[in-house]
DNA sequence: AGGTTGACCTGGACGC
DNA sequence: TGCGTCCAGGTCAACC
């Protein structure tokens, strides 16, 4: 379901509610796709730790947690499409497609749904911990930033979407940053300008920091931890909006695939 | 090795 | 109302 802006607000909802708790019992479903490590090394690894912290890593929710021995470990949740994190009294009944229940030390429960089942559970407990498979776009430099493109041959909009380039940007905010940027979503990443580079970098941390604001997109069913919308398709001026009119210029908007993916692009601003 | 495609799932929206 | 089709914010394995 949710990028970068969605996982961030996520995260730190989820961190505000759980920060310091125990895991004192823990429950999985035993659908054996969504545990990326075995379910019995999960369940092991979470059972007596304490939350130090929830954070995001890319697209990943990552919880810190301290166990006994002094020993770290960490617990991965990646959401996928539908995937969803709740913090609930015992005595609300599970939803459907719950996939596994962290039992609190006070008392409430840390729920993972996920109807579509493309998320992912897994435990790191090597040294260094998780670092996610690309650089983090919300603090890379420009110069950096346009390394990472340099002799590629895919589109920049499929370049924008590998994790393991930029971990963390999908498919909302990879069309709306590159709309901002004036940019084809076809365009050869390797052949971008010099300053095609650098508005795609300005664009696209501008385009983060205000979807973080705004609390993330919300479409379709997306909430936070708190069950509350997002507000930044308001701001959407691309993505959902194929056919419809470009907000700068009223040409229509068009709609292809690129990389697998729908992208919405304006054909006289982005060249 | 880099790049592309289809498979993995369920549910909601839409058309007939 | 009911059934079929299409589509969805993400990966990842398998292929070229």
């Amino acid at each position: 379901m949710p990028e970068l802006p969605e996982v961030e607000t996520i995260a730190k909802g989820v961190d505000a509610r759980v920060r310091g708790q125990r895991i004192e019992r823990v429950w999985t479903s035993g659908k054996p796709q969504t545990f990326k490590s075995s379910e019995a090394e999960i369940v092991e690894t979470l059972r007596g730790a304490r939350i130090e912290r929830v954070r995001r890593v890319g697209k990943t929710i990552v919880m810190d947690l301290a166990r006994r021995g002094n020993k770290a470990a960490q617990f991965l949740v990646h959401l996928g499409m539908t995937g969803r994190l709740l913090v609930s009294q015992p005595e609300v009944e599970l939803p459907p497609h719950t996939h596994a229940v962290l039992s609190l030390g006070d008392g409430r429960e840390l729920r993972f749904v996920d109807p579509r089942r493309f998320g992912r559970l897994s435990v790191v407990t090597e040294a260094g911990g998780y670092t996610g498979p690309g650089a983090e776009p919300t603090t890379i430099s420009a110069e950096e930033f346009s390394k990472l493109f340099k002799g590629r041959r895919l589109a920049i909009k499929a370049a924008l979407l590998n994790q393991s380039i930029l971990h963390g940007v999908g498919n909302i905010y990879a069309d709306e940053s590159l709309f901002r940027a004036g940019i084809r979503p076809r365009k050869q990443a390797g052949r971008l300008t010099g300053a095609e580079l650098a508005r795609l970098h300005s664009a696209l941390q501008q385009v983060l920091a205000h979807a973080i604001e705004m609390g993330g997109s919300s479409v379709s069913d997306y909430v936070d931890a708190d069950g509350v919308r997002g507000f930044f398709q308001l701001e959407h001026k691309v993505y959902g909006r194929a056919g419809e009119d470009c907000l700068d210029c009223g040409s229509a908007l068009k709609k292809i695939v690129v990389g697998g993916r729908t992208t919405i692009y304006c054909p006289k601003c982005q060249r």
